[in-house]
DNA sequence: CCCAACCATCCAACAATGGGAACGTTCCCA
DNA sequence: TGGGAACGTTCCCATTGTTGGATGGTTGGG
């Protein structure tokens, strides 16, 4: 990880022994910290580029970090609200399953006939099967 | 998507015309209906593929069907649990954040030092700096 | 009969990691 | 003074699901 992270610049290029072994300073250890408990919190690559330069730079404004973490907060925030919509329809066709050993079984007549509102468009825009566009004029 | 889940196997291949071009029978494309749907809830393509072959099976019990569904439902739950507490740190920290131009930001704070607990390893064992095992003996 | 819109294939990338092969280095311990 | 295990290095491939480009063949309306 920490080489890749070398590789695609959200580290600077590590020291090395006369040998080739990287050296890694305790301000690089630090910084690795950082990341990591960055990832923890769930920022992607690009996220943490942000936060890092904001970190090293001295007259910062928090506003700008926060900003960051807010924008951040609303993409976990639709991330969940979408996970729950799932787990809910999950839930309720569960919930009408039979559970034996019976064949007849909502969730896979759901996943087959698809009742829950996302599927009205034709087959055609869905899968592009046909001539969607003629030749305009 | 749909050459990407025929070379994938994920439905079988479909058929030709004489210069090359897929042909998609009516079957086809309930089928891959059958799959948007199951991505839409967020089933992976091995569970759709146990979904399908399920689906495809005429005296298959509904409690194998439902079991896969409650696996995935405990994974999402999973996600969610994990997403919640990124959360919930995050909002704490913006909170605690003055969202203006001082260069002190608890973010920031937080994120390099670490007190959410997930990090009282020793650096040594956590990032593999120095030499962890001796030769045994 | 031309040309835009469509298909085909192959290939590469995304984000973040995991893993293995093949090989060089370090260093404890016998 | 070795031997050998535990490191390190590089390069490459796999994952997961999807998107995109490049290049070229096919279709069909105007």
């Amino acid at each position: 990880m920490i080489r890749h992270y070398e590789k695609i610049g959200l580290i600077e290029t590590a020291g090395r022994t006369a040998s080739g072994y990287r050296v890694y300073t305790s301000n690089d250890v630090h910084t690795l910290q950082f990341i990591r408990r960055s990832r923890d919190l769930g920022f992607s690559v690009a996220q943490i580029q942000d936060l890092l330069a904001l970190w090293r730079t001295r007259d910062r404004s928090s506003a700008e970090v926060r900003a960051v973490a807010v924008e951040h907060i609303e993409h976990l925030c639709e991330k969940v609200t979408q996970l729950q919509e799932m787990i809910a329809t999950l839930r309720d066709l569960a919930e009408r399953c039979s559970d034996d050993d019976r064949p007849d079984c909502p969730i896979l007549q759901d996943l087959a006939e698809g009742r829950h509102g996302e599927c009205d468009a034709p087959v055609e825009s869905r899968f592009g099967v046909g001539r969607v566009h003629a030749t305009p004029q």
